[in-house]
DNA sequence: TCAACATAGTTCATAATATGAACTATTGAC
DNA sequence: GTCAATAGTTCATATTATGAACTATGTTGA
């Protein structure tokens, strides 16, 4: 069994990457004693490894790395349909996936994907899996095991995690899906090593979620982030109603949804290329309704920079947008409302939406366990 | 010397309010050996008190407090003129307070506060105070000694901190007002046990802080909470500029400064208290006014709600605001534009504006060393 | 080529801290 | 007045980190 000792030896390694035991006492604030023995531990387990050497002046110090295949998570997206089942190392790679139809019942749910899981699991021979992760689009329960409503699913008071646990016996964790994003990209993205940044994605529906102080912002009522209903459009002359009840949310203007559903309006097809491609050749209705898109889309960024003041914010969205004037309308309105920062530069990253993010965030959920620990962050 | 489990006991017996040894045992997951053993010692070094028995069926079981008196705090606050210099007891008990005139000079300033908390410290007789803490509306560095900014007093890294520690020979910590106020309100106020709240005041200026997951959100450069320059008015061509370069911030529309100067431009008496008193008369254009600046602060706080979650948004401001249509229109404005959610009843506080309170709060980052402890939360 | 030095990492006796189990203490209930 | 129930203490022990002395393994430069 691992003591808090060993998980924060594991952590510190997987969030600042490869150090020496030297390097670890220092930045734990440990003994030099309390490193060796603690991995020594976790080297006999292989958990770690050691590196080559690197030399300097005195004898020298061996960095110690995470192994990858120390251990092996599934991760399940639900976020849209198919559905989409990865199996992950220690280190977020996925080595295997499937794709499967995503089943509103959850008896047939959950059959197909254990299936799907146990299909993935013989491919590992040997190996053993150690835990299961679930990215969904709703809100999920304080104990990470059920569902307390989805609306693309039709769910309320769903205990998918109950339910997964039991059938493939492994433990099993559930999460909102842009809260699955982040935590996948704290445990295994570029900024790792960062306390507070913020990721936001934009599909039919948009989605954000923050880390704040090196830990996920959840809110009172689990509702933090709620970015795709803030208020954007005040001019209620303009402002159209949102699913939410209220009028003018973001994702009335902003999302892929709303794009396309203004665009049907105009007489101009709702698919994002085709009118990503009027927007590039100056077709003055399609630049409108992306310009406000993205513009809308900036302003609600810049609300979120002001409150939470993150280092960066990951934006995922189709590549379309992106480069086109929505991405430039986003960028634009961002910093025009934001105070200046001295570093401002490179905050705002566009990213490509890739739907295995949210499995891969799923999968990172069990990490995170073998990572930091029954008690971990 | 105190260790990291006696911190333990007293920082949740802070929060948590008094409770017997049993009872923390179980809340912090300790046996009742060592939680009886570390007791033992805080009793005797006079810092928690046995308060009178409760009787349930067996052995009657002794709530623990904290003594007030245990130890003495100064808390000085810079936030406006006059200087407010405050001498508080371990609960935040105001004991003793002076006013003295806010000085820009470094020199002049630190004189004038040493003189009163000198005076302060006489009253005490036997006793000793432990640390002082000073809030000001400004930046702060993030060893909390240096101010790096402040435009009310025309400094730039200014080492506040340093000069009154040197000259008073207390350890000493600097705030950034709103922080200093919501810290006071998360050591010593009615939502001390809630780790996710908002405290937003509503004065010359508008400053906002938030607790989140049980701490301070300072964000990636010290800039969270940043409410003040929200872009609110959208709509161009009535968005005023603002000191901060751009146009339509919600500073230029929903503070006293900004509302005196819109009722000046409409030929109206520029004073709180006599606007408000229009108002009541039904005044148009005083209500205009009021109204507007209460909806926008409304449609912030509704940004803030949705993407913080918070459970409770303090909202401190001069009773004439928040008892006219103001406060009517901040209030309603913010249900408005927040997704229902089952505990919204009381979620926004209005309070009395009380300049003490910013001396207070300074008083609580020193407190907050006594009671969390060196590496503290 | 080899001594001197520098830094990495280990060993081990010891200190600090928390634990479990058995103990005492103090009440209410019958 | 005895028993059940809960609070709190004691103490031998287990766990975990520490400091200081040690070994290991390289570079540097005369």
């Amino acid at each position: 069994m691992l003591s808090t000792g060993h998980y924060l030896i594991l952590s510190s390694l997987s969030r600042n990457g490869p150090e020496s035991r030297s390097e670890l006492a220092l930045r734990l604030g440990m003994s030099k004693a309390a490193v060796s023995s603690l991995v020594r531990d976790l080297l006999k387990q292989e958990i770690l490894c050691e590196q080559t050497p690197v030399h300097g002046s005195g004898r020298p110090s061996v960095p110690l790395a995470v192994r990858a295949e120390a251990a092996w998570f599934i991760g399940i997206s639900l976020q849209d349909d198919p559905a989409i089942v990865v199996l992950t190392d220690l280190h977020g790679t996925v080595h295997d996936r499937m794709e499967l139809p995503r089943h509103a019942d959850l008896e047939t749910c959950v059959s197909s994907l254990c299936d799907a899981i146990t299909h993935l699991r013989k491919g590992l021979r040997s190996a053993k899996v150690s835990g299961v992760g679930t990215a969904l689009p709703g809100f999920v329960a304080n104990d990470r095991q059920t569902c307390l409503a989805c609306a693309a699913l039709g769910w309320r008071d769903v205990d998918i995690g109950g339910v997964l646990s039991k059938r493939t016996g492994l433990p099993t964790w559930i999460e909102n899906d842009a809260n699955a994003l982040i935590l996948g990209e704290q445990l295994f993205g570029a900024l790792r090593s960062s306390p507070d940044f913020s990721v936001i994605f934009i599909s039919n529906g948009i989605g954000c979620a923050n880390i704040v102080n090196g830990r996920l912002l959840r809110g009172y009522a689990g509702g933090a982030g709620e970015m795709s209903h803030a208020p954007i459009v005040t001019d209620m002359a303009h402002a159209l109603p949102c699913r939410c009840g209220n009028r003018g949310c973001l994702e009335t203007v902003a999302s892929l949804l709303a794009i396309g559903n203004a665009a049907r309006r105009a007489g101009l097809p709702g698919e994002i290329a085709e009118l990503a491609r009027l927007a590039a050749g100056a077709h003055p209705e399609a630049l409108s309704i992306l310009h406000h898109a993205g513009a809308s889309m900036g302003l609600a960024t810049a609300h979120l920079i002001q409150l939470i003041d993150p280092s960066h914010v990951v934006v995922m969205l189709d590549p379309n947008l992106r480069d086109g004037i929505y991405g430039h309308a986003l960028q634009r309105e961002t910093e025009s409302h934001i105070l200046r920062r001295p570093v401002s530069r490179g905050m705002i990253q566009f990213r490509d939406f890739e739907p295995d993010s949210f499995a891969c965030g799923a999968a990172s959920l069990a990490a995170r366990y073998f990572i930091f620990g029954p008690d971990g962050v």
